[in-house]
DNA sequence: ATGCATGAGTA
DNA sequence: ACTCATGCATA
């Protein structure tokens, strides 16, 4: 099979980046953070008792166990092929994948997946979405352009686009204005709503979240590129920050509707349908040191290097991999369906 | 659906 | 060295 490459392996061209619009993000993450429940508390004595504490936290580990309401009482997931040993590094070093060509034939069994099964409905409507109508999908595959690593284009566009204002409550006493401007309806019920009714639609529709992520591109829309089914999966669960489903909230919409105009048009035209890359190896925190990492982000949060080196060592991991744990997990805490201020 | 990771942009 | 938006790999 020779599908053709739509994403590529890490690491390659770092450029293509456009101009790029403005950074909003202070704005947002400065706002972000005053609302954060903020136990800077401990900060100190941690620094001060950290051995103590860090014994503590493992000891709370043990214990508490179970008692995190978090997700999983006990998950099996203890398989820890933590072939750590490996720098996932992705500076270039020993991948090969150079060759745009090479990639496509070995590439990516999701998009031809998908294309087996849903290439029809894909494509009549990506085309048309692109086009507006020329149809003739010339090279019935899928360009495997479409992923101009508009990275952070993308992230900015939105975040200009949609950054805003979480008021919105005692707006728009006269209609007069078309709520076009910076207003973004930015709340949360709105955003809950829309999400659900997306996801309603898409699978009405018969469209995968891959299948949307990659028809993303096809819009057109400036900056926007395709995006994965990780994002479309967290944008209809709602496991997005909050900016970030305001941000994307206007590219699936856009999507949708026109999705639905293509589908629609076909209905109405029965004449015409009727008819080398190394692999990123994952590593697995086993549940034990899990335990103990979240005991210690319970007592600190943000651990200085040397805590985390320290962790690191105690739990037997690799420093990079406790920094990265506590990174994300802080981002986690901050996504909208729990953290959320409804 | 979610865990661990990367990279750009910041501070 | 962090935050954020994202993605690959995998459960």
């Amino acid at each position: 099979m020779m599908a053709m490459n739509a994403k590529q392996p890490f690491g390659m061209h770092p450029v293509l980046q456009e101009p790029k619009f403005s950074s909003l993000h202070s704005g947002s993450e400065a706002m972000r953070r005053v609302c954060l429940p903020a136990p800077q508390l401990q900060g100190n004595i941690f620094g001060s008792f950290d051995e103590s504490l860090l014994a503590r936290a493992e000891a709370l580990a043990a214990v508490d166990i179970v008692s995190h309401g978090k997700s999983h009482p006990f998950k099996p997931d203890a398989t820890y092929h933590t072939m750590s040993s490996v720098p996932c590094t992705s500076t270039s070093s020993t991948v090969p994948i150079s060759h745009p060509a090479a990639a496509a034939l070995t590439s990516h069994p999701h998009h031809a997946v998908h294309q087996g099964l849903e290439g029809d409905l894909l494509e009549h409507i990506s085309p048309t979405l692109s086009v507006g109508g020329l149809g003739a999908p010339e090279h019935s595959v899928m360009p495997a352009q479409i992923h101009p690593h508009h990275l952070g284009a993308m992230g900015h566009l939105h975040q200009a686009m949609g950054m805003g204002h979480p008021h919105a409550a005692a707006v728009a006493p006269h209609s007069a204005m078309p709520a076009c401007l910076s207003d973004v309806e930015s709340d949360p019920r709105e955003l809950e709503a829309f999400a659900e009714r997306f996801k309603q639609r898409r699978i009405k529709l018969g469209v995968t979240q891959a299948d949307v992520g990659a028809a993303l591109a096809n819009l057109k829309i400036p900056g926007v590129g395709s995006l994965s089914q990780s994002t479309i999966c967290r944008f209809e669960s709602l496991t997005l920050s909050h900016n970030n489903m305001i941000a994307l909230k206007p590219v699936l919409q856009a999507w949708l509707e026109e999705a639905e105009a293509a589908y629609r048009e076909k209905n109405s035209k029965p004449e015409l349908f009727n008819g080398s890359e190394r692999k990123r190896k994952r590593t697995s925190i086993a549940a034990p040191e899990k335990r103990s990492l979240e005991a210690y982000f319970a007592i600190q949060p943000r651990p200085s290097s040397e805590k985390i080196a320290a962790i690191a060592e105690k739990l037997d991991l690799k420093k990079n991999v406790v920094r990265v744990w506590f990174c994300n997990q802080r981002q986690k805490q901050k996504r909208m369906k729990y953290s959320a201020v409804h």
